[in-house]
DNA sequence: GCCAACGTTGGC
DNA sequence: GCCAACGTTGGC
């Protein structure tokens, strides 16, 4: 049986709550906190293996810093029953969580960060979700050919 | 800090 | 089920 291929995503994070330096510093991370059902839909449909870059946002500036790799999926998002946590859902319950997480595993940051004005100049709209008006989604597919393109355009990591 | 563009909530 | 009001995201 052949492995199936990877995926590639896009995670967004704003790097004064969780960023590239804290994710290389632990190694993993849990990505929870995620209280969107289309950014939760799509990190359900994650496969282990399937890469991811991190994207620092709400910054100056916003873009593609680094890469990870799905390493569990289906995981019950802790935060949702902390009635102590910014994340809390009174309206989940323990017996059918409503949120659900990926964890992440470390892969390398790029040299230099990416931009958004870069990846604007150097696709379309169509070709990266990220770029469209009003995209507020904070994980997102990012088709293989582009993903592949961006990777080989930062080339080796740090 | 502004605000456009979304997503969610809740009254009806 | 509609939709106004509200909350959030995130670039600028």
């Amino acid at each position: 049986m052949a492995q199936q291929e990877p995926s590639y995503w896009l995670m967004k994070s704003e790097p004064n709550a969780y960023s590239i330096d804290d994710l290389k510093k632990e190694g993993t991370t849990l990505w929870d906190g995620i209280r969107n059902y289309q950014a939760r839909n799509f990190m359900r449909s994650m496969k282990i293996g399937d890469k991811a870059f991190f994207y620092h946002s709400n910054c100056k500036p916003p873009g593609i810093i680094g890469l990870m790799k799905v390493i569990d999926i289906g995981l019950v998002d802790p935060t949702q029953f902390n009635p102590n946590e910014k994340y809390y859902d009174p309206k989940s319950k323990q017996e059918n969580p409503r949120w659900d997480c990926a964890k992440m595993s470390y892969l390398g940051q790029f040299a230099q960060i990416l931009s958004l004005e870069e990846l604007r100049l150097n696709y379309k709209e169509n070709e990266l979700q990220l770029l469209r008006k009003g995209n507020r989604l904070s994980i997102m597919p990012i088709k293989k050919d582009i993903a592949i393109d961006i990777i080989n355009k930062l080339g080796d990591f740090q």
